[in-house]
RNA sequence: GCCCCCAUAGCUCAGUGGACAGAGCAACUGCCUUCUAAGCAGUGGGUCGCAGGUUCGAAUCCUGCUGGGGGUGCCA
């Protein structure tokens, strides 16, 4: 990259300036290049000059003393011009500003095209393998439209992770196992009963019509129960409540994980692994152990002394491996809790399936969590920095100005389907991800409704659609991009689509570094605004003689910038449409 | 009480310690007789929550305060 380039080129100047004495000998700090907010103050600078003065002030107290300015004249005269280097300037009180040189910069156009569907990547993973695990919403139930945000960022962060050069893979963990699970499994089971007009079973203790505490009322139970009974009719009736229970507990969950499938492929989504939670606790899935992952980890837990047993319960000690509080393994009824199947999760995650690096997506009502998962891994003896634990803020839901009170299990949620068919994929994805995970948002219903016509998302795609329009025009005309000449590409705002398609690479590694996917959003706007200016200022296919060699040079440009709209789009996860 | 996140234009939000703080939406004004006006160009709009501190330089880092959200279950 430019930018990795320039800092060296800046530090070997500083170095050599030392050498010959023009600069005293001083440590030389790193050198940061940074992209100036203002044009006139060129494609690159840095303050590096006024950064060393810390060092040169302490080694030197010489009269007169050397100013930042003219450190930074001294650095410039022992910089190497690199070919894309055009202008260079200092500026008070000590920066360098550096300028692309335009004729390097037209010629990029072939280096973007060259690049093709690998324009945008960056190598800072150098192949380590990383498992973005994210999604993995309850099975209990349609999935939530705040859960979206969970999605998009997970999806969005793998995306960035495989462009800069990581080895992904996605997974949803299938939480199959557990009280949630039973609480979902009595719910449906009582009305199944209520619809086909019969009592639930003595033993259940279940009353008709009554959903459990801590149960599932919403709606969708009763739809799921009518089409279990479509499916399956009253067999559940005539057999004894201990085997009808996990029937249709497991039915409703294949109705659940159907219904998840379907929401997450509409949204672009698609996993590399479905991982069950009740693997976790069957030795047939884990023969090498010769017992379930499960009773593998507690009893590496109890060889450890991390385990110790209070009120009838078993404990984790996260407390002596920095955890906040002590947590609960094994309930006193002798069942695991959601913690022991998270240990035993990412057991597998790291021993036995050999991730370098791990990053789990989590709401920020998980956020609580995170010091056990540390003490956790601390526990396993693995390095608690290899688990990323990403947290995103909620997301508030406004309808008519008023906050919604979400909840599965008392039925108040919004579907993330029903978004979806209000304002479209493409449109959810764009608008949730253009936040950053740190900041909760409100999500305005009505307002996202209305306002779904204005989405920046279309403005993006229209710069795609706009590019292939004008493709397929010049190939009516017979015109093409052969032999095309690029150095014709002059005028302003070439050159200024130009630079921000460069810019795609740094964006990728900004995002990667930081796993803030919402830089993408940003710059995909600033990269079709760049485009429809240039639109604008500039006939591509023009039908003047004279103008010949330069339709071929810009439709070589639009080419490039296509495809370049093309990949930011598909980073996001977002369509790039033919046609608009 | 303690822990985490946030506070920037009327609204929703960007802003890797740097130069005069930006975008979209909303408001107003212009621009379609050759490639898509879902576009372009322009105008107005700010004590970056408050108070200190660090620094040559702070919206950005540190401390305190105020306000909002989340967490602090043998629920997940």
């Amino acid at each position: 990259m430019i930018r990795e380039t320039l800092a060296r080129l800046i530090y070997e100047a500083t170095a050599e300036a030392q050498r010959q004495g023009s600069l005293p000998a001083t440590e030389i700090p790193n050198v940061v290049i940074e992209r100036p907010r203002r044009t006139e103050h060129g494609d690159y600078a840095t303050s590096h000059p006024l950064k060393m003065m810390s060092h040169i002030s302490r080694a030197v107290t010489q009269a007169p003393p050397l100013t930042p300015l003219e450190v930074a004249r001294r650095i410039v005269q022992h910089l190497e011009r690199a070919p894309f280097i055009g202008r260079v300037e200092v500026a008070p009180p000590g920066f360098i500003n550096i300028t692309l040189d335009d004729g390097w910069l037209a010629h990029q156009v072939d280096a973007i095209l060259e690049a093709g569907e690998r324009f945008g990547c960056v190598d800072l993973g150098r192949g380590r393998r990383v498992q973005v695990e994210f999604g993995s919403a309850n099975p209990t139930g349609p999935m939530h439209v705040g859960f979206g945000r969970n999605l998009v960022l997970g999806d969005s962060i793998a995306n960035l992770l495989e462009a800069a050069g990581y080895q992904v893979q996605r997974e949803y963990y299938v939480n199959d196992a557990g009280n949630q699970m039973e609480n979902f499994g009595e719910s449906l089971y009582v009305r199944y009963c209520e619809l086909l007009g019969r009592d639930p079973a003595p033993e259940s203790g279940l009353r008709a019509g009554e959903i459990p505490e801590g149960g599932y009322r919403g709606q969708y139970i009763i739809d799921w129960a009518r089409r279990i009974i479509e499916q399956e009719g009253d067999r559940f009736l005539t057999m004894p409540y201990e085997q009808a229970l996990p029937g249709i507990r497991d039915l409703g969950l294949q109705i659940a994980m159907e219904e998840i499938r379907h929401d997450c492929a509409r949204m672009n989504i698609h996993y590399d692994h479905w991982f069950s939670e009740r693997s976790l606790y069957d030795p047939a899935f884990s023969p090498e152990l010769g017992m379930s992952v499960f009773d593998h980890v507690m009893a590496l837990l109890r060889q450890g002394g991390h385990l110790y047993t209070a009120n009838g319960a078993i404990w984790f000690n996260a407390q002596a491996l920095g955890g906040d509080k002590n947590e609960v393994v094994i309930k006193s009824n002798g069942q695991p809790g959601y913690f022991a199947s998270d240990i035993a999760y990412h057991y597998n995650k790291f021993v036995q399936r050999g991730f370098e690096w791990v990053i789990d997506v989590w709401g920020a009502d998980h956020q609580g969590h995170v010091p056990r998962m540390k003490a956790m891994m601390k526990a396993l003896g693995l390095d608690p920095d290899r688990l990323t634990l990403y947290i995103y803020q909620m997301v508030t839901l406004l309808e008519s100005g008023e906050q919604v009170r979400l909840s599965k299990r008392a039925g108040t949620q919004v579907d993330l389907r029903e978004v979806l068919d209000d304002i479209g994929p493409d449109a959810v994805r764009f608008f949730l991800l253009a936040r950053s995970a740190d900041s909760q948002m409100d999500l305005d219903l009505d307002l996202a409704r209305q306002q779904s016509d204005e989405n920046p998302v279309y403005y993006v795609q229209y710069g795609h659609a706009r590019i292939a329009s004008i493709l397929r025009y010049a190939e009516e005309q017979g015109r093409t991009d052969e032999e095309a000449d690029l150095s014709l590409l002059t005028h302003p705002s070439e050159l200024a689509l130009i630079r921000k398609m460069l810019e795609l690479p740094e964006v990728v590694a900004l995002a990667a570094e930081n796993l803030a996917p919402h830089h993408l959003p940003h710059y995909a706007q600033e990269l079709a605004a760049a485009f429809h200016t240039f639109y604008r200022d500039c006939r591509v296919v023009s039908s003047d003689p004279a103008d010949a060699e330069l339709t071929r040079a810009r439709l070589r440009l639009v080419k490039a910038a296509k495809l370049a709209l093309a990949r930011t789009l598909k980073l996001m996860g977002v369509s790039a449409p033919e046609r608009m």
